[in-house]
DNA sequence: GCGATTATGGAGTGTCAACTCCAATCTTGC
DNA sequence: GCAAGATTGGAGTTGACACTCCATAATCGC
C-alpha cells in the first residue's frame, strides 16, 4: 500500500511484513531465484495451482528459505506480479518506448502475435491471467495489478500523445482512450487466442483498434 | 468431445462418465441446484477457490448426491461453463438477436456497462474468467469454452452481417473480424474494469470498436 | 402393488497444501 | 577475528480438500 507509484522493481518484498531488513548479495540471489521460479509456474498453471512446494523444488531452496523471504504465499504472488510487469516492459521496451508512429504500432503488434505463435498460443498475459484470478480476492494484489497495468499503459498513451502533438493524429483525437482500448484489445485478444489456440483473435483485435487509430490520422 | 456443435444446453453431464442414464424430475431439479450454486461460487471466487464442500452446502445437498450427478469436479465445472453460457445468452438475448443497427449496438454496450456498474465492477466475464483459469489446464473444458464463446460470438457476427447485407455497412466490411474484435474488446474491457474497479475501460474498449464499425458505414 | 432403479444422508479416508520450528552454518560490519 | 545477524536444512503440524462407501428412502415402469 506504500510503494505503488514509484517504479519499484525489486524491493517489493521489503515491507513491514518481510522480516529481513537488509539482504546480502547471496540473499538477493536466492530471493530472485524464488520469484523467477514462482513466476514461471504461475504463468504456466495459475496462482491456485502453483504450490509453495513446487516453487521450492523449482528454485532449489528449502521451505524455511522461502518463508524467510516472504511472509506468505500472498506476498510471494505480489512479488511475482512485480516481476512479471518488469518482464513485460523489458521484453517490449525498445518498441514500447517509441510507439509514436503507425509503423512502430504495427511492429509492436507483430511482435505480440509472434510471441504467442512461439508459445503455441498457450499462456495468456503474464499479469492479465493473475488479474483474473486475484483482482476480487486479494486487495493488495489488486493494487499491484492496477499499478502494473498502469506502467504498461503509460508508454502506449505517451506514444499516441506524441503522435498527436507532432500532428500525425488529429488534435481532437482521444489518445488516452485509444491507448486504453489497445490494452483492452490485447487482453481480450490474448484470452481468446489462448482459448481457441489460434493467433487470429489477438491479431484481429489489435488490428481493429489500430485501424481506428488510423482513422484519426491528421 | 462429442457434443460441442449442437446447442446442448442442459444435457451436458450425460456422457459416458456420468452414471445416471435417466434423470427423474426431482433429480433434474437437484442437479440444476448444484450447477447453479457452483456457477455462483465460481463466478465469485474462481474454480480453484470453489470447494466441492462449499457447493454442497450452498446447494443444500450431501456429498453423495453431488457425485451421483457428476463424476468429478472437472465435470461439474464443464456443466458450469454450459450453464454460464446459457445465462449470458439468456440475459442478452433480446438485444443479442438484433444487433443489426448502430442503435442496437449502442444499447447492447449500455447494457453491458450498466451490468458491471450494478456489480460494482466485481466479477469479470462468467466464462472468460473460467477460460483464463482452465484453458491451458483442462482440454475438455477448453473445448466447451470454445463452444461457449462461439455461441456468444455467432449472433454478433450475424447481426453485423445483416447490416452489411442490408447496406448499412460497406460491402467489403469484414464483419466477422469486427464481431471478433467486439468480443475481444468486451473480454479485455471486463478484465480491466474488474481490476481497476471503474467501468471506464469496458465502455471505452467497446466504444472504440463501435467507432471503427461506424467508419464502415456505407 | 412390486421389483428395479434412482435419489439421498452422512460418516469416513487419504492426500496434499500452506505454514512452523529449531538448530546449524555462513557473512558482514567493525 | 568475532559477535550479531543473515541464511539455510529439513522434519513436523494442521487443516482443507476431493472423493468414497454403504445403507436407506423415494420413485418409476409395468
Amino acid at each position: 500500500m506504500e510503494c505503488q507509484l514509484q517504479s519499484c522493481a525489486y524491493d517489493h518484498g521489503v515491507r513491514e511484513t518481510a522480516p529481513p531488513r537488509r539482504l546480502t548479495a547471496k540473499g538477493r540471489a536466492t530471493r530472485a531465484r524464488i520469484v523467477a521460479a514462482a513466476a514461471e509456474l504461475v504463468f504456466a498453471h495459475g496462482v491456485a495451482r502453483t504450490g509453495i512446494d513446487d516453487v521450492r523444488r523449482e528454485a532449489g531452496v528449502s521451505a524455511s528459505q522461502l518463508y524467510h523471504y516472504f511472509a506468505d504465499k500472498d506476498e510471494l504472488m505480489r512479488a511475482v506480479i512485480a516481476h512479471q510487469t518488469d518482464g513485460i516492459l523489458e521484453v517490449q521496451r525498445p518498441l514500447l518506448d517509441h510507439l509514436d508512429s503507425f509503423a512502430a504500432l504495427e511492429q509492436w503488434r507483430d511482435m505480440l502475435v509472434a510471441l504467442q505463435e512461439e508459445r503455441h498460443c498457450t499462456g495468456g498475459c503474464p499479469i492479465g491471467s493473475i488479474a483474473a484470478e486475484l483482482a476480487d480476492e486479494d486487495p493488495e494484489a489488486r493494487a499491484d495489478l492496477v499499478a502494473g497495468f498502469e506502467r504498461w499503459e503509460a508508454p502506449i498513451r505517451e506514444g499516441l500523445a506524441r503522435m498527436r502533438e507532432r500532428g500525425d493524429l488529429r488534435a481532437d483525437a482521444d489518445t488516452d482512450a485509444l491507448a486504453l482500448a489497445l490494452l483492452a484489445a490485447l487482453q481480450g485478444g490474448l484470452l481468446l487466442t489462448q482459448t481457441r489456440r489460434v493467433t487470429a483473435p489477438l491479431r484481429i483485435a489489435l488490428d481493429t483498434v489500430l485501424a481506428q487509430i488510423r482513422t484519426q490520422a491528421a
